[in-house]
DNA sequence: GTCGATCTTTTTGCATTCATTTTTTGGGAA
DNA sequence: TTCCCAAAAAATGAATGCAAAAAGATCGAC
């Protein structure tokens, strides 16, 4: 199993899946639920998509005048965010976006690969047949995308693969944790170097054959292995790229 | 490797290395930092520590006279443990200590398994000659402990040495997020049955054996299937107990 | 003109207060 | 006695108020 210059899988650089989403960002509707948490998935959505600028500092103030509400709720969704690893609350001089140095950035893809690891080792135990072919299924979709160069196509595609086999592994613990990194990554806006990153398309695509091959074959150790050093070396594409 | 029938590693069951620490558990003394921060150490260490109930009721106003604070900062940090998946806040019937049924703490098992996976795995790409030996020592150290069924020392080295791999790993957002999963177990009380744990003993110590050999030859990926089938058989070992 | 200090303004951290919901309690009827 | 409903008590969710710290502005010295 040779992977040492895969293609940095476009698609879930760009969205890393499994995002709480329903993004009301900024609006003061709230259909339903308490106001704390319909706050936090708002604010965490609105600062995910990108929408405060990258280390920019966050007055609570404006927020509050932003989503309608007082301070108090808005500094307990502040603290759960910064729990999160999303902003920092530096003491007596607010919140703002945090920012993720390359070094950071490599941490934080060595756990997701990590993460994707256990699910698709998770998956092996659990995976009907019937949910190896509907993965099966979007993969060969994947593959005629790819064909035909279509790249969005092609990124849907392989973001319903990862998704699909972090559900196989039917941990939730693991989803939930998976979530929280994937939104902590997906702030990072890559400078993508698209012509670069198509030329590694090709390889992205054998290592999601792999991938389908041990996830058939339920060889949850060999999927583990795949999938990590598949993550390792998106990110590595992704870093070269930004710094390049 | 058949490492069907492995030992609980009774140690990190009990104590699951990297928390936090620092307990100043329900006193008013804080020596620095803001006040919120020591808050959520020592209210989180109280959690976990076990001086609350399991499933039981959380009045706030209790917390704030224990710590000598007002409803405002013991919010927020109530905020961020149920984030952290430690208490559960239902709406408007207050906090308790969230209640983990055997599929939970399967779950939170198996997250565990594949961070120390992942931390194996990472282990083996930085980690210097020294650190294996030192690793090594603690090693020799647990054996000595347990020729002499010293469970108290082998549980004392064997947490170590899982913590000395943890760090080995270098990724501060892995030693984050591996110290929030056993913090969430380290609560569970295993009414241990010792005799029987006595019995596997062996079996866990011959795991350790084959996992210092793994990374002695820095073979991350077995390393890795190693450490996660070591934290698998030591679920399933402790929930025996506790279902027995 | 630039640098520095002091005063003002703004912002943060926490306490307190108010409204709403839940829980408990007390009384009455079957 | 037991069950049920209403009223009281308590707890939660959120807003406001206040003291302290930081950011910004104004003035003065060099």
């Amino acid at each position: 199993m040779t992977m040492t210059s895969m293609s940095p899988d476009l698609q879930d650089i760009d969205v890393p899946a499994l995002t709480p989403a329903m993004a009301l960002a900024g609006d003061t509707v709230r259909p339903s639920g308490s106001l704390h948490d319909e706050l936090l998935v708002g604010l965490r959505d609105y600062i995910v998509e990108g929408h405060l600028a990258d280390g920019a500092r966050i007055p609570e103030r404006q927020l509050c005048e932003r989503f309608g509400i007082s301070r108090t709720p808005l500094r307990e969704a502040l603290k759960v965010l910064a729990a999160e690893g999303l902003i920092e609350l530096l003491p007596n001089r607010g919140a703002r976006v945090r920012q993720l140095d390359a070094e950071e950035l490599r941490e934080l893809f060595d756990v997701m690969g990590g993460l994707e690891a256990l699910a698709g080792r998770l998956a092996c135990e659990h995976i009907s047949d019937a949910e190896v072919a509907e993965i099966e299924r979007v993969h060969h979709d994947m593959y005629r995308f790819y064909l035909r160069r279509e790249m969005h196509g092609y990124f849907q595609c392989n973001q319903a693969i990862h998704r699909m086999i972090v559900e196989a592994a039917g941990n939730a613990a693991l989803s939930a944790t998976y979530a929280s990194f994937a939104g902590r990554i997906r702030r990072v806006r890559y400078s993508a170097n698209l012509a670069k990153e198509r030329d590694r398309w090709g390889e992205a695509m054998r290592e999601h054959e792999l991938i389908l091959d041990a996830l058939r074959r339920r060889a949850g150790s060999e999927l583990s292995d795949i999938l990590f050093l598949h993550l390792r070396n998106k990110r590595r594409a992704a870093q070269a790229e930004t710094l390049a």
